[in-house]
DNA sequence: AGTGCTGTTCTATCGTTATAGAACAGTGAA
DNA sequence: TTCACTGTTCTATAACGATAGAACAGCACT
């Protein structure tokens, strides 16, 4: 249940562990119907305060990737694991296909190059 | 020389504008050796107070892309469209492989999948 | 009933972001 | 010199992010 923090990107903690979440929903580590830790114990794991997980939760709540009940704890409802891996994964590759566009890079071009990354950056985690 | 600006994605402004003008680097909008718009002059045609502009522009110059001397305009140095055009993609490249991994996609599906969201983006692109 | 967990709500404080206005220093051209 | 431009510095205010602690309500278990 490891999410990485930066708190010199700018980027607010809440956002960050949203985003965390949703990619332990896409990874399969939050199966559907699974629960997930509770704001002061996942607070006490990632040494931020319970509000700020709550808030995180709060949000995934509302886009529908955490639900629960009164007095329960959040759970994972069905399909939210498959809806994130697809959200987490057609953002990334949107930004990158409109990021190749500005450039002026052409489908072979981006293809290739992503491949080149792709193995070099396997045989980087390799090494680490 | 316009550059998106979000108040509701929750990622500070300057940062948005060192991304935007980053953008503007690569794409060629901003060749070495050319003035960029005052601090003032761009901050009232995105509609946000000098100040802002004034912080991106001096988080520019310290990474390089911008330089200036004394009671001159900032202007851009030889080198730094390159640059950044291989800052930004290699920025989303990473990210991609990266999700791509943790989700379990191999080089095949990651090229394949992101050749049907170049198509698909640039059919919805020209039909915008 | 009592205990311990869950999420929730409230107040409070501190730092950062963003706004605003005023003033200063250096450059360049009229 | 004078003027207009540049970036810079200063103070000030409002909103937001993050922290903190206390207290409440609902559920499950002993």
């Amino acid at each position: 249940m490891r999410i990485q923090l930066s708190t010199t990107s700018g980027i607010p903690l809440y956002l960050q562990i949203v985003e965390g979440m949703l990619e332990l929903l896409a990874s399969g580590a939050l199966p559907a119907g699974s629960q997930v830790p509770s704001s002061r114990a996942f607070a006490a794991e990632l040494r931020v305060n319970y509000h700020t997980v709550n808030r995180a939760y709060q949000q995934l709540e509302r886009a529908g990737f955490l639900a629960r009940q009164r007095g329960e704890p959040y759970r994972v409802p069905v399909g939210a694991p498959a809806q994130a891996a697809q959200q987490l994964l057609s953002q990334d590759m949107e930004q990158l296909c409109a990021r190749a566009r500005k450039l002026g890079l052409d489908e072979q071009a981006l293809l290739d190059q992503l491949r080149a990354t792709y193995r070099r950056t396997g045989a980087a985690e390799e090494s680490a």
